[in-house]
DNA sequence: CCGGATCCTAGAAGATACTG
DNA sequence: CAGTATCTTCTAGGATCCGG
């Protein structure tokens, strides 16, 4: 039976309607915040390497993940003014720790993906 | 730096669209996925239990992530033919594996969410 | 009690064009 | 280069009714 996620239930948890976990748990695992996540957990990158990174994004859904991810204090936003602008982004603190978490999820999808979707 | 998850890019990975990894990654972190599969995590439970125990799920999307997570082999559906239906769901040996690997990122978000999200 | 089938809407997401 | 603004398209998701 793995880490006791049972104590997660109880109080202010993710089965509960409208509490900060699940808002978090929204972000965190939303489709392009996951990849966004991923891309940065090997280092700083600036938008447009991002959007490279991050195949199919649009930049619509690249900034508001992005400014999602900033206002949770995951990711920081450093912006150069110089011309033309280059503006960096990397995980916080906090974004590394929750990289550390998602590692092992990342992994396991990488490991399993092709075994579960026969060919696409 | 944590476990490499540069190792994820290069050939058929997460970073590419429409690659297996990212249709699986879409099943296992949907709105609703996760909080099943945590739910599933501490033991067999039937449908109605589900619905109680994910706060807030409608009977469709309930019926819906449970035949996603079924197809994936990840979720186990037993229905025993007596009146009135009574029918089992279960994680597989897969999907076991899966909430060892999810389980840190839900212990994180249960620690992190109260200080990420103000108020709520 | 366990869903399937149907209809419908809000918000997610894409495409494109434009600006400091 | 790094976005914003706008418009459209799409689908996840909710509500409801029904059937085994």
């Amino acid at each position: 039976m793995t880490v006791s996620l049972s104590s997660l239930r109880g109080d202010g948890d993710a089965f509960t309607d409208g509490c900060p976990t699940r808002v978090v748990l929204d972000h965190v695992t939303s489709k392009w915040g996951v990849l966004v996540l991923a891309a940065l957990a090997d280092g700083t990158l600036r938008w447009s390497e991002l959007r490279r990174a991050v195949d199919g994004i649009s930049e619509k859904m690249l900034a508001s993940t992005l400014k999602t991810l900033e206002r949770d204090g995951i990711v920081e936003r450093v912006a150069h003014p110089v011309i033309p602008p280059h503006v960096d982004y990397s995980l916080t603190d906090r974004g590394r720790d929750l990289m550390e978490a998602m590692s092992p999820l990342l992994l396991w999808v990488a490991a399993n993906a092709d075994d579960i979707v026969p060919s696409g």
